[in-house]
DNA sequence: GATCCGATCCTAGCACCGCTAGACAAGAGA
DNA sequence: TCTCTTGTCTAGCGGTGCTAGGATCGGATC
């Protein structure tokens, strides 16, 4: 049974090189970068192989929104442990979300534009996902204010920053004055 | 004279079709559906009579663009034109921008998402698009509230109102509970 | 009216895309 | 050592955006 199992231990590790992989290239050049045809030349294997681990191309976006979703709720969980009071928290969980979002754009996209094959917002939603909402309700829930549910505030919060930070990137706002766009949200969304 | 002119009329009317023929193909089967092959095909042309019009797809994305921004503008002071009073002619221009949104999908992501090759947020902005932003600013600038600037206040009721789009119209958010959040934003955003 | 010439349009093709069928080789088990 | 499964690769399909170069049509000129 041994080999069996070096097998499997080889094709996981393969299948974390192309996620990895992929996950470079598009935060390097772009998602329109990442071809099966160059992913499959960086990992030294033919395109086909790709194939045995994913259904396609989405299944490997997905496959990064995943990995990406588990660190942006490490990251926010980080920032609001480390702040004192109700609106630091926030103010800290809304600067983390979007320094991930500029640290790192394309898993950014791979997590909320692009489509990834994932189940949003339901019951069969992965669990990192629903995790990473998870991590913003926890702060955000707290100061949703009455008669205000902590879900449909969380959301809509999150829905702010989401479109500061698409526009931003798409060069539809000037990236200079983020930092006041924020602490507006934060001082007239948050009841604290 | 009048063969020439004859024959930019007839150009003109050739453009005016590409672009319309782009924006009902999007709108009916996504941009991906757009091709130059279908495009071409449906205004009964070969494809490089496409490319004496535009330079490539993206700028015709961009026409596409232009002529919703347009009619966003519209819509928008429409909405608030009708509206008494601050609140009610926030909350009606948020409704506006929404409804824009979901009656013209295609639209929107010409105008906020897609690459249509357009300057924004510039000098050498299209007036389309300068003339949406201040369609928005015309109403929002009002409700901005004591301290703050009237520009940045209104880019980050757009930001939170397009979040909203996205987020949803990705399937991130579920979309019955759309009312109650445009509310939340309206409320706790704007200084009436 | 015949001829010329420029504008206009189309055919055919490039390199690339996501994806897959089928040939082939390597390695485990008898 | 031989067989057979498993895994990988080559080659190719139909599609994409875009373009070079030839054909054709129509207005201007003699």
């Amino acid at each position: 049974m041994s080999v069996q199992e070096r097998k499997q231990r080889e094709r996981a590790e393969r299948e974390r090189l192309i996620v990895a992989t992929a996950r470079e290239l598009a935060e390097q050049q772009g998602w329109d970068a990442v071809t099966t045809r160059r992913l499959a030349e960086s990992i030294e294997y033919s395109q086909p192989v790709l194939y045995s681990h994913f259904r396609g191309k989405r299944e490997i976006i997905g496959a990064v929104a995943l990995q990406g979703a588990t660190e942006l709720a490490v990251a926010v969980r980080a920032s609001t442990a480390a702040a004192d009071g109700p609106r630091e928290r926030v103010a800290a969980l809304a600067r983390a979300y979007l320094d991930f979002a500029e640290r790192n754009p394309a898993v950014y996209d791979a997590i909320f534009q692009l489509d990834g094959g994932l189940a949003y917002a339901q019951e069969d939603t992965p669990e990192p996902l629903k995790d990473a909402f998870a991590a913003l309700l926890e702060c955000l829930g707290e100061v949703a204010g009455d008669g205000v549910q902590p879900g449909l505030f969380t959301e809509t919060f999150w829905a702010c920053l989401h479109g500061l930070v698409t526009l931003t990137r798409a060069g539809r706002l000037p990236p200079h004055e983020t930092g006041p766009r924020v602490e507006l949200l934060v001082d007239r969304l948050a009841v604290l």
